[in-house]
DNA sequence: GCAAGGTC
């Protein structure tokens, strides 16, 4: 008789034990009660190594173990700081994991083999370990091996299982080093703060136990936001002047905008202006048509339902995750943490989507992509581990509360537009020449409108041009100068938040919520009842102090840092202790130095109290929204902190008023991202001069260095037939100048 | 009372 071989599987989640159960067993293994309540243990019969098996499948909730050192340490005041850089950290089970520990210790103890089936990641790699750990305390002699899968289907598990190898220690190593040095670093600056301030700075009433705490991933996350704010108070606005030209035809009036979009020289417009309407006539050039179109979106993956929750449905990163969450668990929706945006080849959705096809509101539509069959729009990211997120059940609004409805709409309306059409239009583009300056109009006729039918979270609509042939006179034009302002980014709302933190590897797909939480939580930032960010006292005065140290602490770069010397670990090019010296040895020497202008904390603070106290009487406080003028007016967007409630301190207007002035309009801050600033319209767009020829100019380069054109000025009056230079640099070329200049 | 990382 052949002994039955007794195997223990423990996956990352029980959702994952519960599928791998499945396929193993083909939907005939048998649940049993494990010591925790959310973790089963599913038993079946199956093979192993080609020999019959009896196999228990279970998981944890992700690491089973957490860091910390000693009770001892725990006194902040009876131990220098310092020592968080070297007092011994350990590694154990924390209480509410106990329940599953004791069920793998028990469970290892009726086999002889183990195989770890956490996700395929670096996480993953080390959470293995831990299991690894656990059930050795269970079982000394148990044998271990390492699934590794993609997916949970049927052709992935079983290959995982023909494929089986060991944990890669190098992995675990890197983790390890990452989870140390986030400890050690992070204690030492936070104590080190938080009980300066709390001793040196009136923001804290006396016993105040505000922790003003320092983390790897929280003080970029701040940083970025301290960023976009500087950025705006010192931004100084830029007037410029544009052209334009109305017709007024079929009964409609068309715009027709400028070529050289504005220049920011108002001299330079109005002799531009004259010549324009001294010509008095305009010439259709071109009428061109080419089909447009807008594509349907890619598979969702959780940074991009974080950035659609909040700008769609103006949502917190965190509650759309914890809705999503929530949708997951009763079975609406799949995983919703993934960093996948490609469905897998073999992945059933013309099924998924006809679940929805007797939908009232998306029903039509999902039976039409039924018809001709669901084509998703992919991406090029997989995690290996989780589909895009897509809608497992259909649902009704009865079934779900309001916001959980919203989040499930915005999926499955996501998902269904993903498997549909590009949206179709022809775009018709009639250029105009006035004299030897271009306008331009464009219209859209919107052929198709695709995916947009489910989709109401893109806009796309119909613009009507009039009939225009080329080769046509107008003469019937209307000629004006617009002039407007260049105007300050905005500040940063969740969504730019999170793209800047996925830019920048700052925290993973799922927390970067949590330290956006974080730093609220802090009252480093407050938010605006618009949903962006703005910067407290504390948070700028925290930037600041070590900014004024010389060290990046708020900037993404040390992060990216560590990063990259983790995958020399994950690579074998470095060890584990090497980094952890290195890191350590590094972040230690800051600390000496902090310790030592530990002043600089407190007295940045209170400088921007103090401004507060004497700026309160004269800028009143603006609840939560800083005035932003559009266009017109000061420009300067935020020129008021956030309003952060602590006991201390009412809201304040910002000491940083007037700094940095300078830096001119639209600068490009590291935090980047799309601001409302543009750059400069350009001058040039050059071309031949009826009445003039062109003269360029080599000893006379414009500010961009291409050279000038000169031209004469054609308007009756004290000008008329005076020359001018003006710059000679082609439309769409980078650092266009407006280079104006009389010729002598 | 500190971090970031998993997940319920």
């Amino acid at each position: 008789m052949v002994s039955m071989r007794r195997l223990l599987y423990v996956a990352e989640k029980n959702d994952v034990a519960k599928g791998v159960a499945n396929i193993l067993s083909k939907g005939a293994m048998q649940r049993r009660e494990g010591r925790s309540k959310f973790n089963k243990i599913y038993q079946l019969q199956g093979q192993f190594q080609g020999q019959p098996a009896l196999i228990s499948v279970t998981s944890v909730s992700g690491h089973l173990m957490g860091n910390d050192f000693a009770a001892d340490m725990k006194r902040w005041e009876s131990n220098p700081i310092e020592s968080c850089f070297d007092a011994p950290v350990y590694t154990t089970v924390p209480e509410n994991m106990e329940p599953i520990a004791r069920t793998l210790r028990e469970e290892s103890n009726k086999v002889d083999t183990l195989v770890i089936w956490t996700d395929c990641d670096r996480e993953g790699e080390n959470i293995g370990a831990e299991i690894v750990k656990v059930c050795r305390e269970g079982n000394r002699h148990l044998d271990v091996y390492r699934a590794k899968f993609s997916e949970v289907t049927s052709a992935a598990i079983n290959r995982a299982i023909q494929n089986l190898g060991r944990l890669d220690q190098r992995i675990v190593d890197a983790v390890d080093c990452r989870s140390e040095l986030d400890l050690r670093i992070g204690a030492a600056f936070t104590r080190l703060q938080t009980l300066h301030l709390q001793r040196r700075s009136r923001l804290f009433a006396s016993g105040d136990k505000q922790v003003v705490s320092y983390g790897s991933c929280q003080f970029p996350t701040l940083g970025f936001v301290v960023e976009r704010y500087k950025e705006i108070e010192s931004f100084i606005p830029e007037p410029y002047w544009r052209l334009i030209v109305e017709v007024t035809r079929e009964g409609m009036k068309v715009e027709f905008a400028w070529d050289r979009v504005r220049l920011f020289n108002h001299e330079a417009v109005d002799v531009l202006y004259d010549e324009c309407r001294d010509e008095g006539r305009g010439i259709v050039e071109e009428v061109t048509k080419k089909p447009k179109s807008r594509w349907r979106p890619t598979a969702l993956d959780t940074v991009e339902l974080e950035k659609l929750g909040v700008r769609k449905l103006k949502m917190s990163a965190k509650e759309v995750m914890s809705i999503a969450e929530k949708l997951y668990s009763n079975g609406w929706i799949s995983y919703p943490r993934t960093e996948t945006n490609k469905f897998p080849k073999d992945f059933n959705l013309n099924n998924l989507v006809a679940l929805h096809n007797g939908d009232q509101q998306w029903g039509a539509f999902a039976a039409e992509i039924g018809q001709r069959g669901a084509n998703p729009r992919n991406g090029n990211k997989s995690d290996e581990a989780h589909p895009p997120i897509h809608p497992l059940k259909h649902a009704t609004q009865a079934n779900l509360q309001p916001r959980e409805w919203q989040v499930y709409e915005l999926v499955v309306r996501h998902f269904l537009a993903c498997c549909s059409w590009d949206a179709k239009g022809q775009e018709t583009k009639v250029t105009l020449m006035v004299g030897e300056e271009k306008f331009v109009a464009t219209g859209l006729q919107i052929e198709d409108k695709g995916y947009m039918e489910v989709y109401p979270y893109d806009k796309w609509s119909d613009k009507q041009l009039p009939r225009f042939t080329r080769g046509e006179e107008i003469t019937d034009f209307m000629l004006r100068i617009a002039d407007g302002e260049t105007t300050a980014p905005l500040l940063l709302n969740e969504a730019d938040l999170i793209s800047l933190m996925d830019k920048y590897g700052i925290g993973t797909d799922a927390t970067h919520a949590e330290h956006i939480e974080k730093i609220k939580e802090r009252k480093y930032v407050g938010v605006q009842p618009d949903g962006r960010f703005l910067p407290g006292f504390l948070g700028l005065a925290l930037v600041d102090a070590y900014d004024e140290m010389g060290y990046a602490m708020s900037k993404p770069q040390l992060r990216a840092d560590l990063e990259k010397q983790l995958e020399a670990i994950c690579k074998g090019e470095r060890t584990k202790q090497e980094v952890l010296e290195e890191q350590l040895g590094k972040y230690r020497a800051i600390f000496v130095q902090s310790e030592a202008n530990q002043h600089l904390i407190s007295a940045t603070l209170n400088r921007y109290m103090d401004s507060n106290a004497s700026l309160a009487a004269t800028a009143p406080a603006v609840a939560g929204g800083a005035p932003r003028g559009r266009g017109r007016g000061r420009g300067r967007g935020a020129s008021v902190v956030a309003q952060i409630p602590t006991n201390a301190v009412p809201p304040v207007a910002a000491s940083t008023r007037g700094r940095g002035r300078g830096r001119g309009r639209g600068a490009n801050a590291a935090a980047g991202g799309g601001g409302a600033t543009r750059g400069r319209g350009g001058a040039g767009g050059g071309g031949a001069f009826p009445r003039a020829p062109p003269v360029t100019n080599d000893q006379k380069p414009c500010m961009c260095g291409i050279g000038s054109t000169l031209r004469t000025v054609q308007k009756e009056g004290p000008n008329k037939g005076r020359q001018f230079w003006t710059c000679n640099k082609p439309m769409g070329a980078p650092d266009k100048c407006n280079y104006f200049e009389w010729a002598a």
